[in-house]
DNA sequence: TATAGCGTTAGACAAAGTCTAGGAATGCAG
DNA sequence: CTGCATTCCTAGACTTTGTCTAACGCTATA
């Protein structure tokens, strides 16, 4: 997944119009799975000769978000993670480093589940093991 | 736990100095076990004769969250929660109206844990179960 | 009464994210 | 080709949550 090619497919699979600058953010998210903040999706995105304002960059993380191309992390109270990797697993948080590690889907069994609220559907189940430095 | 009394004794044996304004925001947050945010916090904290800056409230939170008394939340990429009830649970998050909802601890069962990082030992295991309405 | 130490405060500041209004690109229809 | 509608991109203003600073208050101790 990770000449411009199979982007553009990958963009066009999933309804997104793969413009030069969602194309161009594709790239570095689905290069290998990782978790970037938006801050560092902007640097990246205006490293080399292209270039995408702040606005499309958050436009377009919502855009992947919303057509499930990348899962938001919410576990760093001050900027949200963007997760390359969309299929099923957790994460480890490192709250000296602050930096996000996946723990595999298999790493984990829950024998038993919370039933919903009535009235509500599961979106997402999240395991978040907060670390520090020993 | 509710009475002005309670509230010093709880404060002092965790080793925090009473002040007027730190018994006010800890009787808010011990009232009952609950979820809120330091800006409802300072508006609560500010309804009544008396008061208490955002600088300090935002303090007194860091202060208790670090002396244990209560736990922060992050689920929310636009503001944290402080959760009174520090004892062991997890969590509903409803993403269609920001509601934060207990989960049991015995509503939930692993029978399977990941090993940590090396040099790295476990703060926390926290678990989000995202709902919305259906 | 002087001094020290801790706590509180207003308001400036920082950082992440949203919004707006206009311009650029694209894709047709005439 | 030309005009027009639609979608996208952009700079920069703006909002919100949270942090920081510098001064001031309060209390204890000598
Ligand atoms: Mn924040
Ligand atoms: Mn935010
Ligand atoms: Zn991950
Ligand atoms: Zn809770």
């Amino acid at each position: 997944m990770n000449n411009r090619d199979d982007i553009v497919e990958k963009l066009k699979s999933s309804g997104v119009t793969p413009t030069t600058q969602r194309v161009e953010i594709a790239q570095i998210l689905f290069a290998r799975p990782q978790h970037l903040s938006a801050e560092q999706i902007l640097e990246m995105a205006n490293e080399g000769s292209s270039t995408a304002s702040k606005a499309t960059v958050y436009n377009t993380l919502g855009l992947f978000a919303k057509k499930g191309l990348v899962k938001e992390v919410i576990v760093d109270p001050s900027k949200v993670f963007y997760d390359s990797n969309v299929s099923r697993h957790f994460h480890f948080f490192n709250t000296d480093t602050g930096m996000l590690t996946d723990i595999p889907v298999d790493a984990i069994n829950f024998d038993k589940l919370p039933e919903l609220p009535e009235g509500t559907e599961s979106s997402s189940l999240e395991v978040i093991v907060r670390i520090k430095n020993s």
